[in-house]
DNA sequence: ATTGACTTTGATAATGATTTTCATTATTGT
DNA sequence: ACAATAATGAAAATCATTATCAAAGTCAAT
């Protein structure tokens, strides 16, 4: 469920942009939000069409671009596959697993790796913004 | 430089295809192992025809694939850019750095990064078979 | 309420990287 | 040399994503 607070993050991230909130981008913002797991464009585009069929895979692509923007999304991709969303806020940093066989895509969190990571950033002077590990292998049910 | 453990791994894996190792393929996989750096699809053509004009874009990509089939090569992406690949021989495992300016792509190594994956993942019960980890930033030169 | 100046939207075309197709050429075993 | 089969180049097809553009919607100022 869409909180008052990812609504006015928004609102006001496309107010900056003297862009404007309208009735798909608020459809869409909600039923992302409402997804706990991953999801790709073509599954959000099909929830979409189910609440109102008349939003266009366009809007779709265009209005996540925009959460992406404002931050409210984080877009992940599996080396080469179609992309994907996950919602960013409620969520601390964290690390994937993919599973090559069935794309589950589960996630763990590890702060001792995120040190070691500054560390060796910091041996060769560069300067980390973000960073993105993926363990691809096989989950528990597909092994 | 192609050594010849290279070309006899290459020529097995076609014999066992019931494929042929022929002259366009030995030139592409000389061309592409002589490369230190990561390379795409775009500066390998081009380095091809400068060897031999009459080898194709198709070839190139059709012989990379069967590079990385054979574990000769490995495909890298940079969240959604172009595929790189890099040799996989002589090199130990490593991760990345991205410079999201310049687009340097440096390397790293960290057992103990790779101890701890191991780690997260038995908690999870998840069987890895292979991870990416790329730390995107700015390299000393751009920050 | 109406106008006018914008922005958004959906449909469709365009893009860019990669893969596939297919007719032609090359290679290999007999 | 011959038949069988694979490889090749050129061009078309794919696939996800982005751009274009005419039509529709929004909204502040009259």
């Amino acid at each position: 469920m869409a909180r008052p607070s990812e609504i006015q993050i928004f609102k006001a991230f496309l107010k900056s942009m003297d862009m404007k909130y309208s009735q798909p981008r608020e459809t869409i913002l909600r039923l992302f939000l409402e997804e706990k797991d991953h999801i790709d464009i073509d599954k959000l585009t099909q929830k979409v069409k189910e609440n109102d069929p008349f939003i266009s895979r366009s809007t779709v692509y265009r209005t996540m671009n925009l959460l992406v923007d404002c931050g409210l999304a984080h877009e992940v991709n599996f080396s080469g596959e179609r992309k994907f969303y996950e919602s960013a806020t409620m969520k601390n940093h964290h690390d994937h697993f993919f599973c090559i066989k069935c794309k589950y895509v589960g996630e763990f969190e590890h702060s001792k790796i995120e040190e070691l990571q500054n560390e060796v950033a910091k041996g060769h002077k560069f300067k980390i913004i973000s960073h993105r590990m993926v363990l691809y292998g096989l989950c528990s049910k597909c092994k």
